[in-house]
DNA sequence: GCCGTTTTCGGCCCGACTGTTTTCAGTCG
């Protein structure tokens, strides 16, 4: 796809444009590079199928950019930029990954220091000659040093089961201190992404009786006390700024934690400010200003008169708008959806009602199908499904057409106890079979149809060839015992790209054959929401599950429900929202 | 440079914090 390289370049533009103090184009350029990324087809498709009236029609794309686009898919390159690189000949987005250094401090420290990439400005730190630099200075060449170090011991964004537990100590701490009235987590982490940048806190300060009601100084103490406590936090390497409202801190984890404090007046519009997106807070603005009224995280005025602030339901009532849940808000469309009243009715964690993916120690998994049962008791699930690997898979140690049946018999004897005891809860018996080659399963068909389901998938040969790849998925969905395709694209955050596939046919298969697709909890997070968001308006059913190796693992939930809900899922289109007897009856 | 149920011209989201140029530019989110 162009649309990323274009949005490289139009990013790139529109630091040079900084450079320059040139107004407002800098702004219009980073727009259209967001929109370049959000947009799902390709630029060289629209601009073959439409050409530049087609391309003027896409949001922030003018003439100008038009012309820019048209111009890099004719000749691989746009002028302007080329023009920008030959007067400022440095690697702009490697530099200003350094914290602290933007686009008019990298442009200095090339004309006086010559430097034009990373290596360079590592040489000028050791050097010591950045500070003695007009406008620079002790500090700033120390933070240029430590923003260096961190950029390199950096792992990029991380996944969000990986960071959530952590910020949720420290969420713990901040909300046992006495001089906390109330907490939470904002910016992606509460939206929900399958990867974080950075940890933001929004807290309320408890008013210091002290002073008087409604002063001025009613909380600052309490807000200093707030702010002391987060910066001496254990773990923190970096105390990048230190105020009367907002500190932000660098952790030896390797990631950024911020905390902001508010009055309670302005609880909600902060709420909602921190946890952005970004695109979706200026799309809230000019609403606003639409309506003659200013919003920021202070809350929504009417010229100085406060008109919402306390609540985020409060601050969308106002803009006319339904609240609008966290996970939506990218400027994705929720926005206009919202202004019809036709959000959806999301899917939420309390209305799961088993996982269906879960190993136990018959293959490679950790705990007994007992453990792992009695921990689904434990998280209030109806049911559990066992569903081991099976032989093709010898490095989890698969489990063969004989050890399948023998499960069965275990499960079963497992479940005559519970109903002995009066114990509510049921085991299923799957399996996770591979799908091979050609498209059969590594399971004989009359054991795979004594199972109460199959979930089936890719595990090999992972790297064939689009065509060879489809007809074998397509020959697998469409075998009748097999009801669950696990990870459909195959992609893992962070780690792996998705397949060769067609999601469209594959999302066609489904519909014809009623085959369910699976939204893997764990690091997969596949389904991504977009691809969830065509299933459910294709009406393909889907499952969450966890994937679970070990009984832990069955708290990934929250993380799949999250995902679920980022791709705009209701209860309907979730099958484990379902009580066992007729989530199997969903099944083919 | 883009955009428009108040506009084809005149706006563009909004604010905190730091370091240094001592009044504000640069950076960040």
């Amino acid at each position: 796809m162009k649309n990323q390289e274009i949005a490289k370049i139009f990013y790139e533009i529109a630091r040079f444009l900084q450079i320059d103090k040139v107004a407002f184009k800098p702004y219009a350029y980073e727009r259209a590079a967001v929109s370049l990324e959000a947009i799902k087809d390709d630029v060289a498709q629209i601009y073959i199928k439409g050409g530049r009236k087609m391309l003027e029609e896409i949001e922030g794309i003018g003439k100008a950019m038009s012309d820019h686009i048209e111009e890099y898919l004719k000749t691989g390159k746009i002028k302007l930029y080329e023009e920008f690189k030959k007067k400022l000949p440095v690697q702009m987005d490697e530099l200003v990954k350094v914290e602290g250094l933007g686009p008019r401090k990298v442009k200095v420290l090339y004309q006086e220091l010559g430097i034009k990439n990373i290596k360079d400005l590592e040489k000028a730190v050791k050097k010591h000659t950045i500070a003695p630099l007009f406008g620079f200075g002790e500090k700033t060449e120390k933070n240029i040093m430590q923003g260096l170090e961190f950029l390199k011991q950096s792992k990029g964004r991380s996944l969000i089961s990986d960071i959530k537990p952590v910020a949720m100590e420290v969420y713990k701490k901040l909300e046992n201190l006495k001089e906390v009235q109330k907490i939470s987590l904002a910016g992606s982490l509460r939206r929900g992404k399958e990867t974080i940048g950075d940890v933001d806190f929004l807290v309320v300060s408890r008013p210091d009786k002290k002073y008087g009601r409604g002063s001025p100084r009613e909380a600052a103490k309490n807000t200093q006390k707030i702010m002391d406590f987060f910066v001496a936090l254990p773990g923190v390497k970096k105390i990048w700024g230190k105020g009367g409202t907002k500190a932000s801190v660098h952790m030896a984890d390797g990631f950024d934690m911020d905390l902001r404090i508010v009055p309670e007046k302005s609880y909600g519009a902060a709420l909602q400010y921190f946890t952005g997106s970004q695109a979706h807070n200026i799309a809230t603005r000019k609403i606003a200003i639409d309506k003659g009224l200013k919003l920021s995280e202070y809350g929504l005025f009417k010229g100085s008169k406060i008109i919402a602030g306390k609540t985020e339901e409060e601050v969308y009532r106002a803009l006319g708008l339904p609240y609008i849940a966290p996970e939506l808000r990218e400027d994705q469309g929720e926005i206009d959806t919202a202004l019809k009243n036709t959000l959806p009715d999301l899917v939420e964690l309390k209305d799961i009602k088993g996982d269906l993916h879960c190993h136990s120690n018959w293959n490679g998994g950790e705990n007994s199908i007992e453990v792992m049962a009695r921990s689904a008791m434990d998280l209030g699930y109806e049911y559990i499904g066992i569903s081991d690997h099976t032989k093709f898979l010898k490095i989890e140690n698969g489990l063969d057409e004989k050890k399948l049946l023998k499960q069965k018999e275990a499960i079963k004897k497992i479940n005559e106890n519970y109903k002995k005891k009066g114990i509510k809860f049921r085991v299923l018996h799957g399996c996770e079979a591979n799908i091979l080659n050609d498209g059969s399963i590594d399971i004989k068909d009359e054991v795979l149809a004594q199972l109460d389901y199959v979930i089936a998938g890719v595990h090999s040969t992972l790297k064939m060839e689009k065509g060879e790849l489809m007809e074998r998925i397509e020959k697998a969905m469409k075998n009748p015992n097999v009801d669950i395709f696990a990870h459909p694209t195959g992609r893992i955050v962070g780690q792996r790209d998705e397949y060769q596939i067609d999601f469209d046919k594959i999302l066609q298969i489904a519909k014809n054959t009623g085959t369910i697709l699976e939204i893997n909890s764990s690091s997969r997070l596949d389904l991504r929401d977009l691809y969830i968001r065509r299933a459910k308006a294709e009406g393909v059913k889907m499952i969450i599950n966890t994937d679970s190796h070990k009984k832990e693992q069955l708290l990934l939930m929250e993380y799949g429900a999250m995902q679920a809900r980022r791709g705009w899922a209701e209860k309907n289109d979730i099958i484990n929202t379902l009580p066992a007897e007729e989530l199997l009856k969903s099944l083919k």
